[in-house]
DNA sequence: GTCTATATCGCGATAGAC
DNA sequence: GTCTATCGCGATATAGAC
């Protein structure tokens, strides 16, 4: 099934365009390259992850990166740059799957799919960002304010595929869009919190069940 | 329909019975009578839902209570035993909640569809402390070890019921019951995070709303 | 790029007067 | 039950030597 607007003639999909407006202003800070920079932030995340943004302290990271506190400075001006530059890699990356998917030609069934399995595989390359985002949201919402309407961008291109199947008639006509979107970017952001990439269960595993537990509750029947 | 396995007569349900022993556990300090110290436990609740337990200082605490704040010491012995008691009285009636459901004489799929509206019906008397166990979790539970010992057997009481389900066909057979159990627990537990009570949406709404979405995709369909 | 040394601040908690 | 006053600690961040 195509989908029913079609917008891929004449690009004018707003919230396509709202998605890679917002994804064009993030901008990544040029002195990433540098590896040890990189190695900081990427050790920081976990343990941001661990014990809470409040809860690691600075002495932790450097204890982490075998250098000293005040040694830190010469990479990052504080250590909310460091949580800023977490969020920026993975909501760059997020946003950038979404893309993918809102481009391709499917049905609103088959991209509310899609969506829950590139939501749920970022925790692969960023299982720590996505405990941070979960377990801090209320600390690094009001440090870092693009978060606030990255999050707004998101919840508008789920809400309004969620309505756009409901009108077409692929999703339940009595579906209330909000608080389906609730429902399922809960359980997307709950892996965080439970995920564990060493154990036995895989992310492709938790992409199915929890694709099949919504699609089959918001779905059309046939009886 | 009626439970399949009759445990009404023998009163031997295992689940219910480490229910009944993991709420005579959770000690409530009997000083808690104080009005004015109940007063102060309330409000530093909101604080910490605002701002989490680390982001929120003893001295925001009394400020609120327009008192100073070595004065909160006569009141309480640490501002960890406040969110204790927070928390003790969430559990509490959590589990008080979950008894009642648990004895009465309900089929899988409505006793599961209770246990999600008494769950989300928390947010009512204890909106807050909703929100401090999402946002504060690893925190909270490091602290006060008997939390997870009590998530442990609120996820055992879950999944007993959903593997019961799915055993008895009222459920989807190729269900991973603790996946399934986190995707719904996941969805109970983000209300904390968005939810307003002086808002239109009801928590009756979100109720139904969940309720429909997760039955829908968990039960067995006709077609 | 890292270390030494330290400034500065705000935190949880305490002791005793009233 | 509250206030005054303060202790002791650990936090982020800085300055300059190497």
């Amino acid at each position: 099934m195509t989908k029913p607007t079609a917008r891929k003639a004449d690009l004018r999909d707003p919230t396509l365009e709202a998605l890679i407006e917002a994804k064009n202003s993030i901008q990544i800070d040029a002195r990433a390259s540098s590896p040890r920079r990189a190695e900081i932030v990427a050790l920081s995340a976990v343990l941001f992850a661990e014990s809470g943004y409040q809860g690691t302290t600075i002495r932790d990271i450097a204890e982490r990166a075998d250098i000293l506190s005040g040694s830190l400075y010469h990479h990052f001006e504080s250590k909310e740059s460091i949580v800023d530059e977490i969020m920026r890699a993975y909501w760059s990356d997020l946003f950038d799957e979404y893309h993918r998917v809102l481009q391709a030609d499917l049905d609103s069934a088959s991209q509310i799919c899609e969506m829950i399995a590139i939501s749920v595989r970022m925790l692969q390359q960023h299982g720590p960002a996505t405990r941070i985002l979960l377990n801090d949201y209320p600390f690094v919402a009001a440090a870092l304010p693009y978060i606030e309407r990255l999050t707004s961008v998101i919840e508008w291109v789920w809400t309004d595929l969620l309505i756009e199947g409901a009108r077409v008639g692929v999703l339940r006509s009595d579906l209330n869009p909000v608080l389906a979107y609730r429902n399922i970017m809960s359980a997307i952001a709950g892996t965080g919190r439970w995920f564990d990439p060493t154990g036995t269960i895989t992310v492709e595993q938790v992409v199915m069940e929890m694709q099949q537990t919504f699609m089959m509750g918001i779905s059309v029947h046939a009886g």
